[in-house]
DNA sequence: ATTATCTATAGATCTATAGATAATGC
DNA sequence: ATTATCTATAGATCTATAGATAATGC
């Protein structure tokens, strides 16, 4: 029994972390505060010493699951047809858990409290700032505009393709979005080799 | 206590129907057997005499708000433009219950059971076909491709609406992918009157 | 002395079933 | 006789709390 005041906010952590891939995978109450803390190697006694309800648990792990995906899908990407393939790969549809939680979980937060939707819609705002800075040059209208579509298309073809069991219906969903998507916004030959 | 042959089918039906609500607003996990019972005007011990199992009840109950939302969003506009409108509009935004079910439940179908799965994919693919056949004259590529993006893009933007707490940007979402779409697929004269 | 953790449990739920009741339908 | 409904409840959960234990930190 380790309890230092360090060791607790390595607790902490592992908490939320546990939390925010798990909420991705089952939904924000698919599973029980007793098993999120058993996979976190502790018992549910521990639990209000570090969150006031399994509300705060939510908000805090959406916080965690954006930040962790603000790393890979839409910003480690130099262009947008490089985050078009990547978004809406088969591998990011098969990695729920640690995938993008605006996508895994935009019913559940529409059903969730204040507190969590206005972490989700910060984080959303976000990505689709960086989405909007990975428009090809060029482009024209309301990048903004333009950047919402993409992202809208995103989160439905990846839900889609996670919620319809035939594999090979999953993969052409995945596919034709994805080939409209990079036609309608054609990568310029510069940014390419960006 | 009336129970003839036709009252328990009429009853099935009740049941069904209130679920069909209850299960877009809540999702699939959202709400037990008891309170749909409830609402449906009955009590709880009557339920399995119409299912064997509650997983039964959300396989018909997808099936009926499937085919509730067949004849309005998708089915009864007369062209594309009118659908993205329809689909993309506060009414329908607001309107989670009644709602297309396609969207509001991509999320919880991914988690539910192969039968549910399986009635949630058979619909969308009808639903996909009907958006298939509202696509402008002269539009060329690959239509069923087009008519996924569409698609996806209505599952996206509608449920991004609907998990943001910020009126203005909620708005500004549908808004804002509704007048993408209908630049990129302009809908020809001869539609407009159709 | 304080506190991070543990075990145990109160009180509220949930699915599913058992058994009683009252209506249908042969 | 059958059965659609009811009330009641078994058994399994879930959130949150109480009280004991063992480590930290003044």
């Amino acid at each position: 029994m380790g309890h230092s005041q360090a060791d607790k906010a390595e607790t902490h952590e592992r908490i939320v972390e546990v939390a925010a891939r798990r909420f991705r995978e089952v939904g924000l109450d698919g599973i029980s505060v007793a098993d999120i803390m058993k996979e976190a190697g502790l018992t549910v006694g521990a639990f209000y010493k570090h969150f006031a309800s399994r509300d705060d648990l939510v908000v805090e792990a959406m916080a965690a699951a954006c930040d962790d995906m603000a790393h890979s899908a839409l910003t480690a990407q130099p262009n947008l047809k490089k985050s078009i393939q990547t978004y809406l790969s088969e591998k990011h549809r098969d990695d729920i858990d640690g995938g993008c939680p605006i996508a895994a979980l935009v019913n559940d937060t529409a059903r969730s409290s204040d507190n969590t939707r206005a972490v989700y819609a910060q984080r959303f705002e976000e990505s689709l700032a960086l989405l909007e800075g990975q428009m090809p040059e060029g482009t024209t209208g309301n990048l903004r505009a333009k950047a919402m579509l993409i992202y809208s298309a995103y989160i439905g073809a990846l839900g889609l393709s996670r919620a319809v069991p035939d594999s090979k219906l999953s993969r052409q969903i995945l596919n034709n979005v994805s080939a409209e998507l990079i036609a309608l916004f054609p990568t310029t030959k510069s940014e390419k080799s960006a």
